[in-house]
DNA sequence: CGGGATCCGGCAAGATACTG
DNA sequence: CAGTATCTTGCCGGATCCCG
């Protein structure tokens, strides 16, 4: 005997074009890690260098270039002596920490889990 | 003259990690697509494969077996006259939800913007 | 200090074909 | 229906060197 059909036209409208979308806003690598380390205030290319534990040079300034495209980032330079630059978060971008925050919660018990 | 020094010890003490480890959770294309089919109802390899729009059986199993691996799903074979295979989350996939769901909801967010 | 240019390697994803 | 096998490709990230 059959089992019990479900219905094939799925409960799922448009939300997975939603998560891919936004999955896509937070591609790549270390991505994730940047918007998380400009959460609190603004911060400069060797302090995330310095902050995301082996993130080379390159990487990181991809990521950067990136992230300002996408409209997450600003990059702000700083008319100093030694030339330095600020990366700060977006107001779209900000959008991005409750569920960056939802995914670290998630993170946090998973490391309970493996204690156990 | 010198910008305002900011601390750099990171205030960011194991927070990196949480959300490194959770994203690897969710790591693979189409990985959180399919946890997101499954939150509502177990479902069927095929089904799968039509909810998620062009995802090769290659991939789709490929993914299933991962996060089996990882914990976050079950494979239940039913004794079908068709053989038929359900996959559902596990107690610890249930809790990928919210994180996914804040997600989706940065990707409506994200349509608006672009429609304007 | 804050990057860009280049080369290179690996793995993941796509396409296709085959199976119990 | 529910996959597996094999091949191939493309992109992403790492390393190194160099620049204003």
């Amino acid at each position: 005997m059959a089992l019990k059909l479900r219905k094939n036209k799925s409960p799922l409208p448009p939300e997975p074009c939603a998560l891919t979308d936004c999955m896509a806003l937070i591609s790549g690598a270390w991505a994730p890690n940047v918007i998380w380390c400009l959460r609190m205030e603004p911060r400069r290319f060797n302090e995330l260098r310095v902050d995301i534990p082996p993130i080379s040079a390159k990487v990181l300034s991809t990521r950067l270039t990136e992230l300002k495209a996408r409209g997450l980032i600003n990059r702000n330079v700083l008319p100093t002596s030694p030339p330095s630059v600020e990366y700060e978060l977006t107001a779209f971008g900000q959008e991005l920490i409750p569920a960056l925050d939802a995914i670290v919660q998630v993170g946090h018990k998973l490391k309970l889990k493996e204690s156990e």
